[in-house]
DNA sequence: TGGTGCCTTGACCGAGTGGTCGAGATTTCC
DNA sequence: GGAAATCTCGACCACTCGGTCAAGGCACCA
């Protein structure tokens, strides 16, 4: 099934990702045709379907990116840092961040959660997540910084409130990042002391 | 719109409330056909037009029916305790042991944020939602027990926990209600205190 | 017995979908 | 130049869906 793409092929096919990317979060997945994508593009229908074997299978495609794209933002903004509770820190921030940066993608993966062709892919994505805030907990553990509870319960408890804030007030308020990111930071570090 | 029913027809119309309940969180809204919900319950496509003018007016009718109904629950077990913290705490078990016993109606409102056709519905849901846990934050913040905080960002922390480890744990893993409801609980006190 | 609503049926409709394909344009490389 | 590979086109197909409707059954009352 892969294909071998020239420079300009491979234009395309991330025109078509970006383009595809927008109208499902600004439509919804079920609402945006195939037609709707090449038209906006404005090329024919053919040119759909020689880049991907199926709409479903550029959907996954669009979740992968930008789970390996919020991955990267996370991993670079916590550096090397070697306090555990301020790394946690960096982490919820660069998360804020990034959502901010990229509302499509909240509205994607919220998506994919509610359709079984999809919720492989996201449980990917999220085991690759909880396991590095996992890390981070367990050293906050150990160093006393953090209360001796399951790490991974704490770990969805802080994913919970940053994507609950992220949701809230920044794609339906959009309220300033710096302070969504600073509430989201203070509830959650209380919480992990416990 | 409204119809008169006798006591017949009001059978009826819950009949197909809760058996396009379970279908449409097993397979989803989309994927679950106005023909497969009047097969399943061996009766002709005209049924269903008879009892609602829509598919869409269908859907929305059970989210509202679902919030009602988490509502009166965490209302019964507040019931008149004194003291915010333990309210908020009852409210929290409350909607745990809901989710507990709803699970349908949990994937339901997931789907339903992602479909602007029914944003309206959740909003208003959310609205009373949250306009409960502000008003036991302020209490709490009047009487010095929680951090002096914007209450409406709390509120949503904390329903961001809730709703967090409900999916990952009672949903998908099945654990013990009491166990995640404790785990929620701790973290969002802990969160709130300051 | 006949009439009056409530309820049920299922064939049918138009719209729209994801996906195919043969034909042709364009680029690449010898 | 010309062959091969990459890419583009859009009519077309098979199918599904939400929703309609003329017709008929059934319960109850006069």
């Amino acid at each position: 099934m892969e294909r071998r793409l020239t420079q300009r092929g491979r234009a395309r096919r991330t025109e078509l990702m970006t383009c595809a990317a927008r109208l499902f979060s600004d439509q919804g997945f079920h609402s945006t045709s195939v037609s709707d994508i090449v038209n906006t593009l404005g090329v024919g229908k053919g040119v759909f379907y020689w880049y991907f074997p199926s709409k479903d299978d550029l959907f996954i495609e669009i979740l992968r990116g930008a789970n390996r794209d919020l991955r990267r933002r996370q991993q670079a903004a916590i550096g090397d840092e070697p306090d555990p509770l301020v790394r946690i820190e960096l982490g919820i921030r660069a998360t804020m961040q990034w959502f901010h940066e990229h509302r499509s993608s909240f509205t994607l993966i919220q998506f994919a959660r509610t359709d079984d062709r999809f919720t492989d892919v996201l449980a990917q994505n999220q085991e690759v997540a909880i396991g590095d805030a996992v890390r981070h907990i367990k050293d906050g553990i150990v160093a006393g910084e953090i209360a001796d509870q399951v790490p991974e319960v704490l770990a969805e408890a802080v994913v919970g409130v940053t994507e609950r804030l992220a949701r809230t007030y920044l794609l339906e308020r959009d309220e300033p990042v710096t302070e969504v990111a600073d509430a989201a930071v203070a509830f959650c570090l209380n919480g992990l002391k416990g």
